[in-house]
Order: C-alpha cells, then structure tokens, then sequence
DNA sequence: ACGATGATGAAC
DNA sequence: TTCATCATCGTA
C-alpha cells in the first residue's frame, strides 16, 4: 500500500511533522529511474524566532521558500559545497521546515543529496511525482520507543533554541 | 583531530 | 570587507 503525501500531511507543527516523516519513503525519479528511501533522520526548524533557523533574521533570496506552502521542497547551499533538503511545512506564511537528514543507507544531509542527485532545480518544486520528488507512506509501522528526540546538529550558536529536542532518528 | 573547501548573508 | 555557517572530505 503506497499512499502519496499531500500538503494537508505537511501543514501541521514543524516537529509532528518530522517525527510522523519517520519511516516514510523518499522517491527520487531520476532518468526513468525511480528509487524509493526510507527516511530515518529529520531535524524541525521552526518559525522566524527559531534562533536556529535561517528564517530567523526575515526573508533573504536563499530563504524565502521557507515562507512559501507547505509541501514544497527548499533546496539551499551552504558551506559552498552542500546542498540541503527540506520540505517547507506549517501553515502558509509561517517559515518552518523540515530538514531531512538521512535515509537507510546514506547519513548525512549533504551526502543524501549528492547520491540523489538533488540540487537548486527542485528549490520551490511541489513534492508530487513530476517533480520526480515525492513521498510515500507505505504502510510501515514505527514504534514509538525506537523515535530518539536529541539536539540539533551544527547549531551550538543559537542559545536556548539549540538545546531543543527538534532532532528525530529512527533506531531501528 | 584539524584544515580546506568556498556560497550566502550579516555584521562591521 | 571580513567573518560565521543547519557539512564533508582529505590528511595526520
């Protein structure tokens, strides 16, 4: 059972949703070839006061997709060599995001990335299958005790808001 | 464990 | 113009 997820799935609190994208698959459609990832880390990132966030100081040319509807993909660059993925949630004109971190097989957002061969083309997509990015729920069912909640990485200098559990991995 | 990498945006 | 960053790879 595949069950495609629509923007009502993404229009809730930055942190439902990277918890319930657990477990779900991430589908790239690259050449004819069409692959299916499970998603086994996500970070939240919430609105304009979320220290940790880049929509923390308002709307930059790199960000302004965090603003836009949720379900849309924002693909930013950084450190000059990564590009980072995300799916824009919450409701319209609030800018939050998921981060999505790892997939079974590939840690690391950077990595992910690079191997799906994801890149500034897809920054504003809609996730749906013509943008050859989507995601499915297939049915599997995550246990709640193997969700690990932890800090967020690469974020020491955002105070307060760094010590949050807005981190979301999969232990099993 | 540390430096190089080098786009983007904020602070100066 | 300088500095720090939602990271990763090479070298040690």
């Amino acid at each position: 059972m595949k069950k495609f997820l629509k923007s009502n799935f993404f229009n809730r609190d930055a942190r439902i949703v990277a918890k319930d994208l657990l477990g779900k698959y991430l589908v790239r459609k690259v050449n004819g070839k069409t692959r299916a990832y499970k998603i086994v880390e996500t970070e939240a990132y919430l609105g304009s006061s979320d220290l940790a966030s880049y929509a923390r100081s308002g709307m930059t040319k790199r960000n302004f997709p965090m603003f836009g509807h949720p379900g849309h993909w924002y693909v930013y660059f950084t450190y000059g060599m990564h590009y980072m993925l995300n799916i824009v949630v919450a409701p319209h004109g609030k800018p939050s995001a998921v981060l999505i971190r790892g997939v079974v097989g590939i840690t690391g957002p950077g990595r992910l990335t690079k191997q799906l061969k994801i890149d500034k083309k897809l920054n504003t997509k809609y996730s749906k299958k013509a943008s050859g990015l989507w995601i499915e729920d297939r049915g599997e069912k995550v246990k709640p005790n193997s969700i690990k909640k932890t800090a967020r990485i690469g974020v020491a200098y955002a105070g307060e808001w760094a010590k949050k559990l807005y981190r979301f991995v999969l232990t099993d």
